[in-house]
DNA sequence: CCTTGACCTTCCCTTCATCGGAAGCTTCGA
DNA sequence: TCGAAGCTTCCGATGAAGGGAAGGTCAAGG
């Protein structure tokens, strides 16, 4: 099977094939004399297995970790358990931090006239000074990395 | 003000200062014959503009156009509020689609038995063929870019 | 046999907001 | 006067993709 057939297969696009496979997170696949890359039916569940994590937002981190615990027969499905909660905190924990955003906005909306008057308590709130902060700022610190949605739009 | 006092009063790094800078989302500070770039109370009123839309999630592109709007006297406050609402529904898309991975590793989570025993439904999930898909999948296309999460994590 | 078009290869660039660090210059206090 | 702190620019990394160029390969049809 040629790269464009697993990509079909998988639902995987070649593009990103090759990136799984330049990052390891696959193996290497074997070759035509041609170089063309050769793919079988096991390659193409590892690819779906890796589709469907990614549809369920897991990082190329947890799903390495994933990939091999399917593929470990031994391993304890508390394992793959604490896998998957992890990512539903860190989902957890950013939608929380959006909905903050976005119930502060719609607040702020709510009051904004929203015709052609120019005063505007939204601008009102971003150019207020921050010390009666509206929306307490948690701690300082770095910022959470984006969540990793993968849910195509609608 | 050097840029390392803008950015304690502004509670934006100096290297973000620059940044802003380098994409024109604020203007050219002025400089000293050394070439320290120079920052007045107003350059600092901006950053902290900047910085609290950056905590409510808005993207650059958009704080850009707050900014315009926020020094133009004139500007209707519908205008802001589309901004806003545009924004809001932004999140709110990100919010479900992160809410429903969250609902399904939840409920697979809920039974799998965590334990030392290797089978288990998450993975099984995982590696099902996605004709019956558990949670079906949206329409093909691109998927949605990362909230713009600015959040400390706290 | 030759052309055409679809497919494959590698390589590099772009996204988005932010941080890290190197190398070198300036400024300020002791 | 010396050292530390602060400034400058420049380059790179992050994470998960996508875009596209330049060129090789393959199969079908004339």
């Amino acid at each position: 099977m040629n790269i464009g057939q697993a990509a079909k297969a998988s639902s995987v696009s070649a593009k990103m094939i090759r990136h799984y496979e330049s990052i390891g997170l696959i193996g290497k696949a074997s070759r035509t004399e041609a170089g063309y890359r050769v793919y079988d039916a096991g390659d193409v569940h590892i690819l779906r297995f890796i589709r469907r994590a990614r549809d369920l937002g897991f990082s190329i981190e947890r799903i390495a970790k994933l990939i091999k615990l399917w593929q470990d027969r031994g391993r304890a499905s508390a394992e793959v358990k604490a896998v998957a909660l992890d990512h539903v905190e860190e989902l957890r924990g950013k939608i929380a931090e959006m909905e903050a955003m976005a119930r502060t906005l719609e607040h702020l909306a709510d009051h904004c006239h929203g015709d052609d008057r120019p005063d505007c308590p939204i601008l009102d709130d971003l150019a207020a000074p921050r010390e009666p902060a509206a929306v307490p700022r948690p701690a300082i610190g770095r910022r959470p990395s984006s969540p990793r949605c993968r849910l195509e739009a609608g």
